[in-house]
RNA sequence: GGUGGGGUUCCCGAGUGGUCAAAGGGAUCAGACUGUAAAUCUGACGGCUUAGCCUUCGAAGGUUCAAAUCCUUCCCCCACCA
């Protein structure tokens, strides 16, 4: 059955690097394995590039695996200087306590904490709040060549760069991070390691410091770091990043941003962030070849991520939306149909007859300053109930709205917001 | 601590007394095209009560009719230190 699981794995693509994976593929085989994946707190909540690691635990699980979900409650408070050409800056231990706990609610529903094969979650603070720094340094500095940290790709941007330099803090991440797999081969006997395939050179000092102090070997197993076609950044979108929170990304925005994927890519996302098998993948495949206009793979994307991070509900509102704002004339929705849209969740302001467009779209977060918002309209990028809007010394009138309630104001093509009268 | 180099509008990066709200590129936004694609083309891209006005070039002072550009002090960053 492991045979099977790094076969998916594969192809999936999900396997950037891995050391020994014959070796490995005989070790999943051999037994039910503990493996792990770190989180850092960097933010009060996940976002979608985590998902692909995230989702791997979980296909470990799913292949008898125990999965060990590592919270970095101490790693977040150093910061992690991987591929980075900045320094960060550092959080106080309060808001990275907070953000811990947020990400380990967030967590919790996509593995499985019954059964035979449960789930754990970790905080590697449990381990590294009480540590003195004498000791630290002579177990587990010593271990680590200075020479050789040098060299790591990870870091090496860093110390080339002219404007740039890189603290001891940030320097000795890779220790901590490599402490975190010593404590779980120790308290768990865990033996494999994934992450992102920036992590290799962490998680790869973590198994030679595994090595050097339990004379025991170990795994590494990287994930492709999610990319596009078009070169542009993953994940991020007009409205910023596409957060697993709901009050962060709301699932309608979430589910747009899957549908919005280009063909080039989103087989590929397919592979990563769902479960489907790869018959269904390779038919996905086909009728994107054959009717790409379609979009039925994108479809079958965004419904499949939203369910899993959203839940079955918020899949039909955000479809409910998409088929009423991109489906035909917005004035002949119906009124039962724009008081849905706004129980699902479509973003909307309250106003009143007389307030002026401009500081309405500022007020409703659409623009920042009246003055872009007055540049969009002169350039016939805002719509009112789909008539382009003539002038930005427009009032709001609701004699002129559906029912004499509703506006849907449209930004550019894809940006609707709701205006609702006020009730006084 | 010493020596040298830096801090410019979201990012990179030009600019060394007026012609500078500040070149160029990237990102972003909008328009055309389209499939709520991609590519391409066009426009916008500090703020505002927008044919004008106001505030920006690490911070605070100063010189000058005029400063991102010169002077003083301070803060921060980087490199090197036999």
């Amino acid at each position: 059955m492991a045979e099977d699981l790094i076969a998916e794995l594969q192809w999936r693509g999900l396997i950037a690097q891995s050391s020994d994976l014959q070796g490995l593929t005989e070790h999943l085989l051999a037994a039910s394995r503990y493996l792990y994946c770190g989180f850092d707190p960097t933010a009060d909540s996940l976002h979608i590039g985590s998902l692909v690691p995230l989702l791997t635990l979980r296909r470990f699980q799913l292949f008898g695996h125990r999965p060990i979900l590592l919270l970095g409650g101490a790693t977040g408070l150093i910061g992690d200087p991987t591929f980075r050409d900045d320094e960060r800056s550092l959080n106080s231990e309060e808001v990275v306590a907070r953000w811990v706990e947020a990400i380990k609610q967030q967590t919790n529903h996509f593995l499985d904490f019954t059964g035979n094969n449960p789930a754990i979650v970790v905080n590697n603070l449990d381990w590294t709040a009480k540590l003195n720094v004498i000791p630290f340094l002579r177990d587990i500095g010593k271990h680590f060549s200075v020479n050789a940290m040098i060299q790591r790709d990870n870091v090496r941007a860093r110390l080339e760069r002219a404007d740039q330099g890189i603290s001891y803090t940030e320097f000795s991440y890779m220790l901590l991070q490599s402490m975190d797999y010593l404590e779980l081969a120790k308290l768990y006997g865990c033996s494999l390691q994934i992450g992102g395939n920036d992590q290799w050179g962490n998680i790869v000092s973590g198994m030679d410091l595994v090595r050097r102090h339990l004379s025991q070997d170990t795994f590494a197993l990287t994930l492709p770091l999610v990319t596009k076609a078009d070169g542009t950044k993953f994940g991020k979108t007009a409205g910023g990043t596409i957060w697993l929170d709901p009050e962060k990304t709301s699932p309608y925005t979430f589910y747009q941003f899957w549908l919005n994927c280009a063909d080039a890519d989103v087989c590929n996302f397919l592979c990563y962030f769902t479960f489907l098998s790869q018959a269904e993948i390779e038919s996905l495949r086909q009728a994107l070849a054959i009717r790409p206009e379609r979009r039925e793979a994108q479809k079958r994307l965004a419904q499949s991520v939203t369910e899993m991070v959203h839940g079955a509900k918020a899949v039909e509102s955000a479809q409910r939306i998409s088929s009423a704002l991109f489906g035909g004339e917005i004035s002949s929705l119906q009124a039962e149909d724009l008081q849905q849209l706004q129980l699902d969740g479509l973003d909307s302001t309250v106003c009143s007859n007389g307030d002026g467009l401009l500081s309405v779209m500022v007020n409703a977060q659409l623009v920042r300053s009246t003055g872009e918002a007055r540049k969009l309209v002169q350039g016939k990028g805002v719509r009112l109930n789909d008539e382009v809007v003539a002038t930005p010394a427009l009032d709001i009138n609701f004699e002129q709205a559906l029912f004499g309630r509703y506006f849907v104001l449209r930004k550019g093509k894809k940006v609707h917001h709701l205006l609702v009268k006020s009730a006084l």
